[in-house]
DNA sequence: ACTTACGAAACATTATAAGTTACATAAAAA
DNA sequence: TTTTTATGTAACTTATAATGTTTCGTAAGT
């Protein structure tokens, strides 16, 4: 039989029907990448992930990780030694958020997830392709978006025609 | 000084580099709670959390927690004891998708997150602007169109005018 | 050789929905 | 009244993925 602490503060309660906004982790390399990217095409010699994990308050083997991935889709390119570190491969006008979010792999673009999909009962398929189909069609919209801007746009402060709405 | 032990296999390379999809745990209390609100709908008398639990492939407690909320915003109440469990209280068509939405209070749609955004770096402050601009909307977008569905729609089948696109 | 910097493995941390156990409480039935 | 049924709630556990950290290997320049 197990024994259980309780404490005087409601605890549960509170998370669960307290309007405040929860804070999960997020994917927040997208944001981080494309910052790097710009930064160093204002500077001529290569930036190393030192540098870099300075600029982004982290260390640098996170940045290594994440570059890593940029690497392989060429967007930049690593070297070692001295002198060494990361250098942008593509002129910014040839990138676009979509390019690197897409390089990114990340997963779905949404918090909200569908219950099993392969149930048989009709009202949790039509309540799934609901839900789905407006989340389909939010995400085209995002990747359609990102793929409207450059980095170059970003590094001139530019944040395309819809910015002030 | 720490001792690691090696495997065989490399893990972080595949993790990191490989072109998998990723599965966070997502948050499917939407399409949970419209699942079960809509067959309230079906029955006359009120169903109990264990027999939700049941449906939802979970167990009561859980099922409280959520339908918990629900209550607060009037939308399900509960009776104890001997013929109690959850009964809904508005029909189906004076429920939209955002209700149930908002009443969860999910946090941001997105798994995307944006870098620390009180800093003054200039293209930092431009790239967040830039994907947050684009989140905004998708996320206008999707609390647009989980207006315009009602709970009712999906107890026939119907998922909407842009279903198959 | 020495230093610098990436490459990579292993492990720790964090955050949140979901899952689970335990017990209190209220209401209907026996 | 006692028993059963069901919600209410706290506390704890688990799962997952990005992030953070330590340590060592390796290549390149000084």
């Amino acid at each position: 039989m197990k024994h259980y602490l309780f404490h005087e503060n409601s605890a549960y309660t509170m998370q669960t029907l307290m309007p405040h906004q929860k804070k999960m982790r997020k994917d927040s390399r997208l944001s981080r990448m494309l910052h790097v990217l710009v930064h160093m095409h204002h500077q001529q010699h290569p930036a190393t992930s030192e540098q870099i994990a300075q600029m982004l308050h982290t260390n640098p083997v996170v940045v290594r990780r994440t570059m890593a991935i940029l690497k392989t889709q060429g967007y930049v390119s690593s070297g070692k030694g001295h002198g060494g570190g990361w250098t942008l491969c593509k002129p910014l006008a040839e990138i676009s958020l979509l390019d690197i979010h897409k390089s990114l792999k990340e997963g779905s673009l949404f918090t909200i997830g569908l219950t099993d999909e392969h149930n048989q009962c009709p009202i949790e398929q039509a309540v799934n392709a609901a839900i789905d189909d407006v989340l389909q069609e939010a995400e085209r919209l995002v990747l359609q978006r990102f793929g409207e801007v450059t980095l170059d746009q970003l590094a001139s402060g530019f944040t395309g025609p819809a910015s002030g709405d």
